[in-house]
DNA sequence: CAGTGGTCTAGACCACACT
DNA sequence: GTGTGGTCTAGACCACTGC
């Protein structure tokens, strides 16, 4: 755990320095970024070299100043902006967490699919089926998806969701081979909790981020057999690429929503 | 332009100062919220009375803090939570301005629906067609929605809007009657610009926020002639609530959105 | 050039959580 | 009590805009 800093930092004048900066960081004026934005770069390092876990305490603000040499009010907005982007959580008297998708609170934060009537909680549990899950090659799709080439090695999951015994969710997950090696159906039925948190804990994959493109669609008709409708039923297509830190996507999801009794919901602001 | 302090600010204290507060700011302890977030809602109120216009400068975070008695870095951090909220829009060197749907940068901020290929901007504008405007009595769940009682007067605009003379969107809206009285379907279909913009202009009413509610739906005989779609295409549907300052509701749109060419895009962070 | 928002620092004190 | 994040202040300087 050395607290070395790891590189001399940049600041953004050339000749002055600023307040009482005390290790006379220089710069040229071109291509510069501000010294939180520098500091947040480091914290994000640390945060993918796995120096700290999903779950654990990051050091104080206090500590962070000390071992980047700045002041503390500098860390405190390279951690606000991590906060903003839910890369860490911030408990007052306690400290700053790496964020985690095993919290009660945050679980289930990519999945936007809510009951028509009663909230996310009432419901209780997702009840999980694996259909599937093998290893086979890329294809082109899917590997511009994962940023992959085709033919590279992938991991297929297809799985159902129901509540209250109803199949709603249909999903097909796509996940690069080599950071997931390991990954069976026993292990994915096994376990229970979001699948984000798991993939955490087993291979150490956290998913920050995430674009999904939705469309209205109808079912083939497996699909139709698997949820229980009929082909000609309206189903939401929600195709989903998940992303890591440094913007790696790490997961293709095409999901079917049933709409009848539940809801996607989005807020815009 | 009155600059007086509209009212006793409240630190967070109850019998020492804080800093070098000059104002004497004093409190109970209980029921307290920070300073800064007590200066958001006067600056807040003073967006909602109009005091400031959408796309009009704000004063000077200087003018601010002298004008509430806090320090610079106070006013700040209420600017920075309405920034982020999206309320105002700062330009360094220019200014903090009061964010409006009429700017170019974030035009149709709350439409989700993008071309499959290309982006917003190449596809150029919408050709929109006003299908109906007129005026009646709210039904039970449109009084719901924007927190009316049910007859009270209501006005109804149906709309289609088409890309490259595909129509691709059905839209139905409800207004409250009083805030948009005077609204006709010639004041609409002569206006060129977002929708949003011409709320702000001509009624005053600016919408800050909104909810959708997705579904994947058939169109009825109608719907689907106007999108020139049978009535078996899955389409999307997309029921908007908008809302102003203060969480009033000020808009319930129903949308149907084609997607075989165009698809829902949404950001999960 | 002056004025605006943006960055950085330093120090004080508050609210909260644990021990 | 000690340590954490949270608030508040004051002052300095930087970067950008427009006169």
């Amino acid at each position: 755990m050395a607290t070395l800093q790891p590189s001399p930092l940049i600041n953004a004048t050339s000749t002055s320095l600023m307040g009482a900066d005390a290790s006379g960081l220089v710069n040229l004026t071109p291509a510069f970024s501000p010294l939180y934005q520098q500091i947040k770069g480091l914290i994000l390092q640390s945060l993918q070299s796995g120096e700290w876990k999903p779950g654990e305490a990051i050091p104080s603000e206090m500590d962070l100043a000390a071992r980047y040499r700045v002041s503390q009010g500098t860390v405190r907005k390279a951690i606000d902006e991590l906060s903003a982007e839910n890369l860490v959580v911030r408990r007052q008297g306690k400290g700053t967490f790496v964020a985690t998708h095993a919290e009660q609170q945050v679980q289930y934060r990519f999945l936007k699919l809510q009951p028509d009537s009663g909230n996310v909680q009432s419901e209780g549990p997702a009840e999980r089926t694996i259909i599937d899950c093998k290893r086979l090659r890329a294809s082109a799709e899917v590997a511009r998806a994962l940023s992959l080439r085709s033919g590279d090695p992938v991991l297929q999951v297809r799985r159902v969701l129901a509540f209250s015994g109803v199949p709603t969710i249909l999903e097909d997950l796509w996940l690069p081979g080599s950071p997931f090696k390991g990954l069976t159906a026993e292990r994915l039925s096994g376990y229970h909790g979001p699948m984000y948190a798991l993939f955490e804990t087993e291979f150490g994959v956290r998913m920050v981020r995430a674009d999904e493109t939705i469309r209205a669609v109808n079912p083939d008709a497996e699909q139709a057999r698997l949820l229980l409708v009929s082909i000609t039923s309206p189903l939401l297509s929600v195709e989903r690429v998940a992303y890591t830190y440094n913007d790696t996507p790490m997961e293709l999801r095409r999901g079917l929503y049933r709409t009848d009794t539940h809801h996607y919901r989005n807020a815009l602001s």
